[in-house]
RNA sequence: GCCCGGGUGGUGAAAUGGCAGACACAAGGGACUUAAAAUCCCUUGCCGCUAUAGCGGCGUGUGGGUUCGACUCCCACCCCGGGCACCA
């Protein structure tokens, strides 16, 4: 250590990083002007969720990507509005607070004040005047309010539904909360399918645009992807097969095209019509199939690799294309959530199909001749033509499905049409944690919507929160809250005991943001105008088909109900990669968990920063390697060394070499930070001071450069190292903050090579390096290269028969 | 099974179809130091030839192809990560 009096202070983050975060406080530096910003620029990030465990590695990995973006931004000149909050309802939370048996409401203050200290010493640019909490009555008010507008628009809707039931939770999931047929929270439950009454949103109305929209918005393709797969539009007919009891049996295929080889249908065991169509000696062996098939859960009726299992319910129904009378089975390979819930089977021209056929000896009739006659079967493809099809014998598959589709149309017996996987987002919780659902029953009026004066209804203090296994909500305990008046006629009625899930609380929180100093509007239509729709999101791929599908949803909702204005919120969003330790995923069982605090405490908050930013593409994640953090930190040394020894007077600034690099330098980091490439911008900046050290030094060994040429760097630097940029930024003279100057302008001229240095190839090979003035016409070139003594020795006596050049770039000689 | 990513030195990684390995880490050598740490300088893909300077060959998961030229484009395959999965 360094302290002998006169000699150049140290770098010491520690002290550096704890003043400016308190003069950004005390001069609100990072507050935004909501109702005067000329350019409004709304940075988002997701909001965490605030565990008992603090912040990890992966949230601070996703802020401070968001958080160089908006730096970036603002130094671009823009209004930058970065906000933060608290997803602190759902049951993430409330699981914890049932394990360590705290109340919720105590735990989630405690770890809100952690959350913000750690934020806070991240050094993020977050406006903390519009800090917000799911939990707050103040914001769930209008999560109600939505809920209260989508019911009344008839998006939300009240059904009995096969769900998904987690015992371990006590709960139903959504379909995007099951994974693998286990329950998201806990890896080791098997999700049970439960007929329950459920709220729902039919998201399935918006379905097509929530795929049209996505060709609109500047995504990341991979997020987008998943988007599509999971909404899962496919094209195909609907088709009627009639019985001779006259029932109409409706289904649907994507493959119209194979009709003339469907032998035999099946039904899901759920189906309306089973009952009906069972004869009576089939009836035993029917109901125990359906006893079967009910008693399974989900999982064990959803593993595609099961063997299939089915019973015939004795009746037929006609192909009408054939004519003939085919058996109707029913099977729980046939599900009833999609489609109709009912298929034709074609066993010759579907994988599925064949392998019930083969094991019930059911007719398996080839309706396709395959291009290709070497195929495996049962052939799924569309490349062939259609045989024993009647009419349509010779087409190809795809010019026979539109044919079959249209000649059933004609007949009444079939149209075409679209099916999407994307199921209706049930939204009701039989949990405490969450905003109650505004709805109350009375006997006389029915269902009744709270009215919007009354909101919010509030979560009651509830000492004995548990879930019961009977699967009846906590809320349904204390007759004492759910004990109203109907809002309508007055006679007592019953509150709607379920809570919303917590997805809803996430759909809409980027429009409060903004809006928070408003308490009698969710979102103020003038602040909503001007800062809306939010211009970056970055975040994870986690919640690619869940956060993000739903914030959609939600947003073109209230757009079609006109409280908004667009239909997208997101203009722009990035998905940031994943930070894995030593090579692999990061979790406790593996106690490998990077705990942000302790390196911040030892490198300082800048030097991690620029760490995570620099070990791998921002969009692909990294290993987190602790070797790896002294080399920003002497990085960041070596540029203070450089601040503290800079001489106006030095002659740098006339130094071509210097100035050159300087402006390459300007515009390869802006075209770097603006695609996220944060790693490869660090490298320039680094490339940079490398020149800067290599040119500065003067006869008695002591570097010195001039103020002129550090002042770009310090503010390139600044959305990496924010408080070092404004260390150095006022050590050079700066007075008031790094980011209020602006990112240097870029020169290309300056930036231009003068002379270049040419690679010659003989037969594609490196054979020698000549310098040349750019700019060289081919001629010259060509000249230079041929003259070169490396070269003349691959070439030797050969005769040149082709020339390349690359302007500034290489020639290659082709001899032979 | 299907749909996305990805596979490059000892390590993290970089390269609009045009010098593979920028920038770092680690390692080795040297300077400074009584010594160590820190710092600074040098070396560092592999193999071979050479006393050295240097010269040559090989090299981006595997096998083919296109091209004057391929980490990059095309075809087939292998491996790793992620998503979906009896979705008709």
């Amino acid at each position: 250590m360094n302290t002998s009096p006169g000699a150049p202070e140290r770098y010491d983050p520690t002290a550096i990083e704890a003043a400016w975060q308190s003069r950004w406080k005390e001069r609100s530096t990072n507050a935004t002007d909501i109702d005067g910003a000329e350019r409004p620029y709304f940075n988002l990030m997701m909001f965490p969720y605030p565990s008992a465990e603090g912040l990890h590695v992966g949230n601070v990995f996703a802020f401070i990507g968001a958080d160089v973006h908006g730096r970036f931004r603002r130094l671009q000149g823009f209004d930058v509005f970065e906000p933060i909050g608290f997803d602190a309802f759902g049951i993430h939370s409330e699981n914890h607070a049932l394990k360590v048996n705290t109340h919720p409401s105590e735990l989630i203050p405690s770890n809100i004040r952690r959350f913000r200290d750690q934020l806070r010493r991240v050094g993020l640019m977050l406006d903390w005047e519009h800090e917000l909490s799911t939990t707050d009555p103040r914001y769930y008010k209008w999560t109600q309010w939505i809920f209260l507008q989508l019911y009344r628009a008839g998006l939300a809707v009240k059904k009995k539904a096969p769900v998904n039931w987690c015992p371990e939770c006590k709960t139903v999931l959504a379909n995007e909360q099951v994974i693998d047929g286990f329950c998201e929270r806990h890896p080791e439950t098997q999700v049970h399918q439960r007929f329950l009454e459920q709220w729902f949103f039919t998201i399935t109305n918006y379905a097509q645009r929530l795929l049209d929209n996505l060709e609109t918005i500047d995504w990341s393709d991979s997020t987008r992807t998943m988007q599509r797969n999971w909404i899962g539009r496919s094209e195909g007919a609907e088709i009627v097969f009639v019985t001779p009891g006259d029932h109409e049996i409706r289904v649907f295929t994507t493959r119209p095209d194979t009709l003339f080889g469907a032998t035999y249908m099946v039904l899901a065991p759920e189906h309306p019509l089973v009952e009906r169509l069972t004869a009576s000696e089939q009836r035993r062996a029917v109901k125990e199939y359906k006893r079967e098939a009910s008693a399974k859960d989900i999982v064990a009726r959803r593993v595609g690799d099961r063997e299939k299992t089915g019973v015939f319910t004795g009746s037929y129904a006609t192909n009408p294309a054939t004519g003939e009378a085919i058996p109707i089975w029913i099977a729980d390979y046939v599900l009833m959530e999609y489609g109709t819930g009912a298929i034709m089977a074609v066993p010759a021209h579907d994988e599925r199909d064949h392998e019930f056929a083969e094991k019930f000896g059911l007719e398996i009739r080839e309706v396709i001749q395959p291009d290709d006659a070497y195929v495996e079967r049962p052939f799924t493809g569309w490349d062939g033509k259609l045989v024993r099809s009647g009419a349509f014998d010779g087409m190809t598959c795809r010019e026979g499905a539109s044919k079959i589709t249209a000649w059933l149309a004609e007949r009444g017996a079939g149209t075409g049409t679209v099916q999407y996987r994307l199921h209706d987002w049930c939204i009701s919780r039989q949990r405490y944690w969450g905003p109650p659902i505004p709805i109350v029953y009375c006997e006389r009026c029915g269902t009744v919507p709270v009215p919007e004066e009354d909101l919010p209804v509030v979560l009651p203090p509830l000492d004995d929160f548990r879930p019961s296994e009977s699967g009846v909500s906590p809320l349904a305990r204390n007759e004492e809250w759910f004990r109203v008046p109907c809002p309508e006629c007055g006679k007592l009625a019953r509150r709607e005991t379920d809570v919303s899930d917590t997805f809803l609380d996430s759909a809409w929180y980027f429009l409060r943001y903004p809006s928070t100093a408003f308490d009698d509007r969710p979102f103020d239509a003038d602040v909503t105008r001007r800062w809306l729709p939010v211009q970056s999101y970055i975040g994870g791929n986690e919640h690619a088909v869940l956060h993000l599908m739903y914030a959609r949803f939600i947003t073109m909702a209230l757009h079609d109900l006109g409280h908004i204005a667009f239909e997208e919120p997101f203009t722009r969003f990035r998905a940031h990669g994943m930070i894995v330790k030593d090579g692999a995923k990061m979790s406790k069982s593996r106690g490998n968990v990077v705990i942000p605090d302790e390196y911040i405490a030892k490198w300082g908050a800048d030097t991690f920063r620029m760490y995570l930013m620099f070990l791998g593409p921002y969009q692909e994640g990294g290993d987190f390697r602790d070797e790896g953090i002294a080399g920003l930190r002497r990085f960041l040394d070596r540029v203070w060394d450089l601040v503290a020894h800079s001489e106006p007077a030095s002659a740098d600034t006339a130094d071509d070499v210097v100035i050159r690099k300087l402006h390459q330098t300007i515009a390869g980091t802006a075209e770097d930070v603006e695609e996220l490439r944060y790693n490869t911008a660090i490298s320039k900046l680094m490339e940079y001071v490398n020149v800067l050290r290599g040119r500065g030094e003067d006869d008695a060994g002591q570097r010195s450069v001039s103020p002129d040429v550090l002042r770009p760097l310090i503010i390139m630097l600044a959305p990496f190292a924010p408080h070092f940029a404004e260390e150095c930024w006022a050590r050079l003279g700066g007075t008031a903050s790094v980011f209020d100057a602006s990112w240097p302008a870029y020169d290309a001229d300056a930036a231009r090579e003068s002379s270049i240095e040419l690679v010659v190839q003989v037969n594609g090979k490196v054979r020698g390096r000549v310098t040349a003035p750019a700019g060289i016409a081919e001629p010259d070139a060509v000249a230079l290269a041929t003259a070169e003594e490396s070269v003349q020795r691959f070439v030797g006596d050969q005769t040149v028969r082709k020339v390349v050049y690359v302007q500034d770039r290489l020639v290659n000689l082709v001899v032979g």
